[in-house]
DNA sequence: ACTAATAGTTCAACAGTTGAATAAAATGGA
DNA sequence: TCCATTTTATTCAACTGTTGAACTATTAGT
């Protein structure tokens, strides 16, 4: 019975995935100033890590619409975390950021986030971290294939 | 350097979370039908799989306040999906359970996202699946464990 | 009986999202 | 070169999800 065991599997992931969602992001905004919400926070390390880059590109990236980076941007430039500057080869281009104070914040908050989850991560012997990181990654990539070839 | 390793794995593993939760959201709400949203859904899950419930069992559970779970059982009432009854014994409670039509419902949409998870399942060797899945759910109870220690 | 605590709702305000309409700039084939 | 098409980004109205404070109704603890 393969297709017992693959729909037990569904059942579980679906499920778990919700709630680590849903707790996780409660727990890391009770780690944030109150300026600075949830998804601007990744957003800003996603920018940090990747380096100036479009708003198609976050869009691709995660999986919404472009007038949603837009929203989300123009919050971030009004609080002065992000840049927005013309592309000088492609005037269509906007090329996203961080300021100084971006960096700045960002840094800050890291330093509360990672205390969090180095909580919780210091409850798993080290090999499950490293198989469980790898295989999430490796789903991270896989999504964006199955995501692709629709 | 144990430290090292360990601020390695938290930048992984807040990047790549975000990651997957943003294109799960994505590929699951494109399986969903117009009428019900992704986070709609998940709750719809829960509420079946858990039986009837309350708004304080689901804050709590999905770490939210409860006049988010109020708005969101709202529009599930409006829809049909979900029923509200006065608990017999303490009057302050109300029990929230599934309609005939909400079970239909969430069953109909069942069956396109399993068939999206097992299309992104299958790209995986078994047992790193059952193991994925079994860190995946021990995370989800560790998340409840730091959050009530707050 | 009276104060505390508990369960749930309402409301205003905000963040994030969609989808359609728009503007501006680049591309590419005739 | 010209013009249609594509690409990049924004605006706008409408919606979902969320918070936090104020509120109602009910129960629990002395």
């Amino acid at each position: 019975m393969p297709g017992r065991n693959i729909d037990e599997w569904i059942d579980r992931y679906l499920s778990v995935s919700f709630l680590v969602m849903k707790r996780g992001a409660a727990l890391v905004k009770g780690s944030l100033c109150e300026e600075m919400t949830h998804d601007q926070y990744y957003l800003l390390r996603y920018i940090r890590r990747r380096g100036a880059c479009t708003s198609t590109e976050l869009a691709a990236m995660f999986g919404v619409n472009k007038s949603a980076v837009t929203a989300m941007t123009n919050r971030l430039v009004d609080k002065g975390w992000l840049r927005r500057d013309r592309d000088k080869n492609d005037r269509r281009v906007i090329v996203l950021s961080l300021t100084e104070q971006g960096e700045a914040w960002i840094a800050e908050m890291d330093r509360s986030v990672y205390r969090l989850v180095e909580e919780v991560i210091a409850r798993f012997p080290e090999e499950e971290i490293e198989t469980f990181i790898r295989t999430y990654e490796r789903l991270a990539r896989v999504l964006q294939e199955v995501e692709e070839a629709k």
